[in-house]
DNA sequence: TATTGTTATACTCTATAACTATA
DNA sequence: TATAGTTATAGAGTATAACAATA
């Protein structure tokens, strides 16, 4: 069996050595939750560059088209976590490049619904698919049963914290 | 037996409801990794504000403390992965606040190396051991055999990965 | 010539709050 | 008065490259 270390099992090496005191096992997990996450953004921007899109104006995009109906720069901000005046210099950007266009609502004058427009739609759905099949290889090293193992745990952990 | 829902289970259903030829399954992994970071990120957060530290300060302080000894500027941009420009605007902040030093090296005279000063080192051990308390307070939802199997299926795509 | 580390510059991204229009 | 969304401002953080000193 091979015994392969990863870059966290020297930290916790050398916590071991100059704090003996402190139990360090939950840095196993965060730790390389943190690490992980690390390594697969750069793997996923690699994707989002190659449409010239950043991982926010993908998360846009991919969350017009997964809704499947237009939604307002308000739900958009509050569901990706960005601040109103933010959201609005993004769709701004996606605006002038012609993947989405603000429609007025026809309910309260002073909302607005974001929507993909044609070339919006066929560009998500482009990268979407190079997405997932990017992800599809990312995870190569884990069995399908380790995955799902993963997957199981990471969901227990957050269905108790998020 | 409880079926509760997270947040990427809920974007999961859609896909499917929208694009049900895509096999979005690595989305349950990688989704939820990037989503766990993120509330893992802003509790380890806390504890560095209750210090006055950044992310970063905190890193930088904490990787001088595990390694127990002086290191260059050099060796913490790339173990720390920024340039060197903003490591040394983050050592100057960490000098003015009397945490960390720059010792002229011997026999090197480009060089040099930081070094933990008393409060520095005083310091740091406050903050490592809040810290280390919070990551085991952050873990309670899993049991220790889940973290255990959470931190061994990581570290396989860790180990293949980094 | 190459490397170490600092400094100066410019850029990206963001939150905040002021603001307009409407509810 | 409160809310939706935009705009203007300012700040944090960064990479880049020019730079000085030394190898």
């Amino acid at each position: 069996m091979v015994l392969e270390m990863d870059h966290v099992e020297t930290i916790l090496g050398q916590w071991k050595k100059q704090r003996p005191d402190l139990d360090c096992s939950p840095m196993g997990v965060i730790g390389r939750v943190g690490r992980a996450r690390q390594l697969m953004t750069n793997k996923l921007d690699d994707v989002y560059k190659r449409y010239e899109l950043s991982s926010i104006e993908f998360d846009i995009l991919a969350s017009l088209r997964r809704l499947g109906e237009a939604v307002t720069p308000t739900e958009l901000y509050q569901t990706l976590m960005l601040s109103s005046g933010a959201m609005s210099t993004r769709v701004d950007g996606l605006v002038k490049r012609g993947l989405v266009e603000r429609q007025a609502s026809e309910i309260d004058r002073r909302s607005c619904l974001v929507t993909l427009t044609t070339e919006g739609l066929a560009l998500i759905d482009k990268v979407v698919e190079a997405h997932v099949a990017n992800e599809h290889q990312m995870l190569l090293a884990l069995t399908e049963e380790e995955q799902a193992q993963l997957a199981m745990l990471l969901k227990k952990w957050l269905v108790a914290n998020e």
